[in-house]
DNA sequence: CAAATATATATCGAATTGGCATATCGGAAT
DNA sequence: ATTCCGATATGCCAATTCGATATATATTTG
C-alpha cells in the first residue's frame, strides 16, 4: 500500500487539497499511518495524470491556489481493487523502545523522564480520540477504538513495568559512581 | 534515529556481521524496529569510514567473506551521544488498520478472514517472544513484554469488536446485493 | 528428489522523509 | 509594541530507506 492508495482512500471519505489530506491524516490516522507532503503531492499528481482523481482548482487572494481533489470512476475501481489483496505486516519504528532497550547506557532519570513523557503524550492522544469518537462510522469506531486500546494497555504496561529499566539505570549509575570513586 | 545508530546499538550487544545484525533485528526487534541490507550495508561502511566501528574479514568457503564488525571507542561513545536527545515520535504503518478503516468497501467475509488471519499472527508473534525471554535482562525483558502486552490487548480488542466492522461489511453485501436485483 | 531455507554481501531503482522556499495573516509570548 | 510562531497552501530537493535482484552453495523440509 502506497500514499497513492492512501490518498484515494481519504477521498473516498470527501473532496480534499493535499493540505487537507495531510490534516486529516493527522487527525483521525495519526495512530497508524504517517505521510509528508513530500509523498502526497507526487501522488496527487501521478493519481491525476492516471486519470484516477480530478482537480479543481480554487484561486485564493495571498495563497498558492487551492487544488481540491476528487475520485473519478476509475478511481474507486482502483480503490476497491486494492483490498483484493491482504494487507501486508505493520511496520512500526519506535525510538523510545530502542532506547529503553539501551536503558542502563542512559543517565539515572533520564528512563524515568522518557517514560513520563510518554505516558503522558499517551493520555493526551487517548483524550483527543475521545472528544471526537461520537458521531462516526462503526468502522470508524471500530479504528479508533483500537487505538485506544493499544494505548490503554500502554500506559499500564508502562507503569507496572518501569521499575525493570529505572532500577537497572540506578544500578548502572552506583557503578558509574563506584568506578569514579575507585580512580 | 537512524540506521546508523541501530547498528551501533546491535554491535553495543556483540559483535557481528551485516547478515547477523539483519538477524537479530528480526528476532529481537521485529515488533518497533526493521531495517533492510539496503540500508545495513551502508550504514556499516559509512560507520567504518566515520572510525566507529572496526572490521575484520573472516575468508569463508563457498561464500562472500564474512566482514563482522565491532564497536571503536569512539563508536562506544557516539551511541551514548544518541540517547541525550528524547526520543522521537513512534512511526507506524498499518495496512490492516486501513483496511479496516475502508471496510464497507470490501467483500463480505474479506473483514473477517483478515481479522482471522491477524490474530494468528499475535498469537504466533506472542508464542515467540515466551520462548525467548527467560534468559535476558531486564532491559529486554521490558521490551519483550511491551511488544507481548500491545499484542495481547490487540488480540482482545479484535474479538471483542470485530462485530462493528464485520456487520458492516454484510449490511454493505445486502445492498449491494439489492442494486443487483434492482438492475 | 525437488523445493525451500539459510548463509553472506552488494547494488540499484523506486518510494519516502524532512527541511527549505514562498507568501500572508492572526494570535501568543516577551 | 514587536517579534515569533502556527495555520494556510504547494512544491522541490537531497538524504534515507525499502524491496527486489544477483550470486553461489549447503542443509533442511516436504
Amino acid at each position: 500500500m502506497d500514499v497513492r492508495t492512501l490518498c484515494l482512500g481519504v477521498l473516498s471519505l470527501g473532496d480534499a487539497s493535499g493540505y487537507e489530506i495531510k490534516k486529516r491524516l493527522e487527525d483521525t490516522f495519526s495512530h497508524f499511518y504517517d505521510a509528508s507532503f513530500g509523498s502526497i503531492y507526487p501522488a496527487l499528481n501521478q493519481l491525476q495524470k492516471d486519470g484516477l482523481v480530478h482537480c479543481e482548482t480554487e484561486a485564493q487572494a495571498n495563497r498558492p491556489d487551492k487544488k481540491v481533489y476528487n475520485l473519478t470512476v476509475d478511481g474507486r475501481l482502483k480503490l476497491v481493487a486494492q483490498f483484493n489483496n491482504m494487507p501486508g505486516r505493520d511496520r512500526v519504528r519506535s525510538e523510545f523502545l530502542v532506547a529503553m532497550l539501551f536503558s542502563d547506557l542512559l543517565p539515572a532519570g533520564r528512563v524515568g523522564e522518557m517514560i513520563d513523557r510518554r505516558i503522558d503524550e499517551h493520555r493526551r492522544f487517548v483524550a483527543q480520540l475521545e472528544s471526537r469518537e461520537v458521531r462516526s462510522t462503526p468502522a470508524q469506531q471500530f479504528v479508533a477504538g483500537y487505538g485506544r486500546a493499544l494505548y490503554e494497555a500502554a500506559t499500564n504496561y508502562l507503569q507496572e513495568n518501569r521499575y525493570l529499566v529505572e532500577s537497572e539505570a540506578l544500578l548502572a549509575q552506583v557503578d558509574n559512581d563506584r568506578v569514579e570513586v575507585a580512580d
